[in-house]
DNA sequence: GGGCAGTATCTCAGAACTGAGAAATATACC
DNA sequence: GGTATATTTCTCAGTTCTGAGATACTGCCC
């Protein structure tokens, strides 16, 4: 149910003008990626994190003790970064592991009480540091834009090849 | 110039519910971004090349021999990673230095008659795949979708610290 | 024409991953 | 119960990049 009008007649022109717009907007995405995670960046490098470490903690701090595979699926990275994350975390004492009760694959992290002391403590900051980043669009425009974003997100999974096909 | 309604009064509340759309928007930023990054991936893997790699070459393609640095600038890579870059084109015969008339600091990067090549045959297919991973949204979608990203990165180039403070 | 800040590229150590495959366990089917 | 397949994490080699500092040159000012 895409309200897509190139799709009724589709001459060599409207496909290259689709095709550019499809082109900007990607480049628009990339670059706005790119911008709003220098800001998130800068921001947990303060304090000794990257965005993705940062992300693993957020996580736990907001869901509990989860599944290592959880975690993964949730912040999008590979299995073997998942591991990697998780150790570096653990060797700094902000993340522990723990066994998952009913099956013995399966292991949980949790964070330490210093861990969950250092997000509670960095992350009502980083949060105002996003929304400053993100103070180009009124509250209006963001509710459009994040629509948008899904729409977008849901149909590269819906499409062939990609990781959603 | 941002249509930004909370400034004018923000209890605790408003403050919140302007944080959460500000997270909301960007996980939703980070995952659009990673479900069109796949396909790209996927896309130029076919042919032996990474998403960055095709970028400079695409570069070069339209815009014909440039500077390093502008190169760099225009991909969003770090001085080392458009060196290592270029190296590796090189190194496939796809690209090649040239020395820069009146700066000998300078070097030009520029494709070769295999590089253009190359970019030439596989251009047009990896444009109709972009275009395909962003079909859930129509043209005027688009549209409004590019105006508000680069308001974003506008935005984010703004505030304070990042890349661009 | 010598010093000096500024700019462009390169070098290099190492960070932050990825992806394939291994090991351990779980689940389903015969 | 036994075999096959799937799932979950871990290991490890290799890839793709970053950031600091080195090197080489430019252009300005005296």
């Amino acid at each position: 149910m895409n309200a897509n009008d190139e799709t009724v007649k589709a001459s060599a022109d409207d496909r290259d003008e689709g095709q550019t717009l499809a082109l900007r907007l990607w480049i628009a995405l990339a670059r706005a990626h790119n911008a709003v995670q220098a800001h998130a960046a800068d921001d947990v490098a303060r304090h000794g994190l990257t965005v993705t470490e940062f992300a693993v903690l957020e996580a736990l701090f907001h869901k509990g003790p989860m599944l290592l595979g959880e975690v993964q699926r949730r912040i999008l990275v590979s299995s073997g970064g998942i591991t990697w994350l998780v150790d570096r975390l653990e060797k700094r004492g902000l993340v522990e592991r723990r066994p998952c009760p009913g099956d013995r694959r399966a292991r949980l992290a949790a964070l330490t009480p210093d861990g969950e002391a250092l997000i509670r403590g960095i992350f009502p900051e980083h949060a105002a540091r996003i929304k400053a980043a993100l103070s180009g669009l009124g509250k209006k425009e963001k509710r459009e834009a994040i629509r948008l974003l899904r729409a977008l997100a849901e149909g590269a999974a819906a499409a062939p090849g990609g990781d959603g096909g």
